[in-house]
RNA sequence: CGGGAUGUGGCGCAGUUGGCUAGCGCACUACGUUCGGGACGUAGGGGUCGUGCGUUCGAGUCGCAUCAUCCCGACCA
């Protein structure tokens, strides 16, 4: 059942697939592209789910839904919109199935063809600003801030787990204000909900800043995003959020009464992040003994693992087991009593670690005899023996510091695969080996456009707030000044 | 759509220059011994070799066609 994975270093995508199929967080579905999240992913996605729900709704953002298919004519009023989707959506043509009359299975009934084909969402903004057109009047009606957990469909060329689907889950944040300054700090207030969730969740280290135009989202004035850094130096973009301006508003012809009584169109902003984010957890942490989940988002934070030869063994350390367990719960701790009894402990260990699960305890007749227990971690692999007495304030405390050495040990590689650079011979050779380089930039599309081209490595963002980055030089492709310094990287 | 590769029990693979009952590992079933880092023994069950056509006394093996999948490229908030 478990078997072993891929080495990272001797091939990453193939370590990341596998770890993604056998820590039995998903697997390719018999649909193009598409993925099936099994219950133990899934259960990570939910945890996600709920913490960011619950971020949302301190902002203010209310859930809602909106339908999954929206009218061709919708999907065509914002020009730049539609040139950024359209090569990437999956079009309803029909709506009935038939006998085929020559008796090869079902066809599509030829009679059934719609009037107008509906389009599967790529993303809802269009579908959305149709409906806010109704709900928007007055200035009273402003702010809205809806957000929706839906799925979206993308047709794209190449498919990877969790990375790239054709088909994934996401939540999808849309927002209408009466001033530009409003939408503008909703845009940045969002990302900001999106780097701490990063951080202090994920435990993993995010770089906020803005997309350059080239890269920013189809239909937007900005587009603010975190930028990870995974194991093998490529960048993942891993939330955005977007600075629309009034592009909707106008298209959709969404105006209100300002208190002035005279009619002006709304400012819009949307932000998003997907099941792309499991991805980025698997990469950000795994290991070569597979996955490793900081406690925040493990659905199991303690795995315990009976060891026993007889039956008097075996309901002695279940008994203790369970103390453990209700203490550990009573604090809101997640804990699995493995107590399967057709498979022996040293398969049970490598299992939970391929699973991630942060913590094991593992106890049997010496650990009785001694009123021990032996401890796990999953991010050190170290093993302790302590102390059955207040097992549960240590499991807890181990717990914090699990998370917060899996972040410390992101960071640290982030930190060291960072550095300035200068010169362009350098860059086209560093670039290759991954990592982030912090460069100056004239600001240009066409150099941009060239550096893509010569080396595959684009702009992953222009930091906001970093101090670094702060300072006069020239352009590392065109010699041009330039006065400051923005992310190059090879990305997923 | 260009370049490359692969389709053989659930999964991973082997199968020589065509040759007779199509193998191996894992998984599965039963029993026994095990159980503190992925157990072992014994006995079992399961495949017509992606699909179609052809060559041949004989095709998993050769030829043609076709379908599917994967990798590289183009594409990609």
């Amino acid at each position: 059942m478990a078997d072993q994975i891929t080495k990272r270093s001797e091939n990453y995508s193939q370590w990341y697939s596998d770890l993604v199929v056998k820590a039995d967080l998903a697997e390719q579905s018999p649909v193009r592209g598409c993925m099936v999240i099994k219950p133990y992913g899934y259960a990570i996605w939910e945890k996600m789910q709920k913490i960011l729900d619950a971020k949302f709704k301190e902002t203010g953002a209310q859930n809602a839904y909106f339908p999954l298919f929206i009218p061709k004519s919708f999907f065509s009023r914002e020009a730049e919109h539609v040139a950024g989707f359209a090569k990437e959506c999956a079009v309803v043509t029909h709506h009935r199935l038939m006998n085929d009359p020559e008796g090869n299975g079902v066809v599509v009934d030829p009679a059934s063809k719609l009037e107008e084909e509906l389009i599967v969402r790529p993303t809802s903004e269009t579908i959305i600003w149709s409906t806010y057109k109704n709900w928007i009047k007055s200035w009273r009606d402003l702010p809205i801030m809806c957000n929706q957990w839906a799925n979206v469909v993308r047709w794209e060329m190449r498919t990877r787990l969790f990375l790239r689907t054709a088909e994934f889950l996401w939540q999808e944040g849309h927002t209408a204000h009466a001033t530009s300054q409003e939408a503008q700090e909703e845009a940045k207030r969002m990302v900001d909900v999106y780097a701490d969730f990063a951080r202090n969740y994920m435990a993993m280290p995010v770089i906020v800043g803005h997309k350059s135009p080239n890269e920013r989202f189809a239909g937007a004035l900005d587009t603010l995003t975190i930028e990870a850094m995974m194991q093998d130096g490529k960048a993942l973009q891993a939330g955005t959020s977007h600075f629309l301006g009034q592009n909707f508003a106008k298209s959709f012809d969404v105006q209100f009464a300002d208190k002035e009584g005279k009619l002006q169109y709304v400012w819009a902003t949307s932000w998003g992040v997907s099941t792309r984010l499991m991805g980025a957890l698997v990469m950000a942490h795994g290991d070569d003994n597979g996955l490793v989940l900081p406690p925040a988002l493990a659905p199991i934070e303690v795995v315990m693992v009976p060891i026993y030869r007889t039956d008097e063994e075996h309901s002695a350390v279940l008994a203790k087991m369970n103390e453990v367990k209700s203490a550990l719960e009573a604090a809101g701790h997640s804990v699995k009593i493995d107590d399967r009894d057709t498979l022996r402990p040293g398969f049970k260990f490598a299992e939970w670690e391929l699973k991630g699960v942060p913590v094991r305890l593992a106890m049997g007749a010496r650990d009785l005899q001694n009123g021990t227990v032996e401890i796990h971690r999953r991010d050190t692999l170290e093993k302790k023996t302590i102390p059955l007495e207040g097992v549960d304030r240590y499991i807890e405390d181990l717990l914090v510091d699990i998370q917060n050495t899996i972040y410390n040990k992101a960071l640290d590689y982030r930190n060291t695969h960072i550095q300035k650079c200068d010169s362009w011979e350098e860059f086209k050779e560093k670039i290759q080996q991954g990592g982030f380089l912090l460069c100056h930039w004239d600001g240009t599309a066409e150099t941009e456009q060239k550096i893509k081209e010569e080396t595959k490595a684009t702009i992953r963002c222009i930091p906001v707030d970093s101090v670094v980055c702060k300072e006069e030089g020239v352009d590392i492709y065109s010699g041009k000044p330039s006065h400051e310094r923005v992310v190059f990287a090879i990305s997923y």
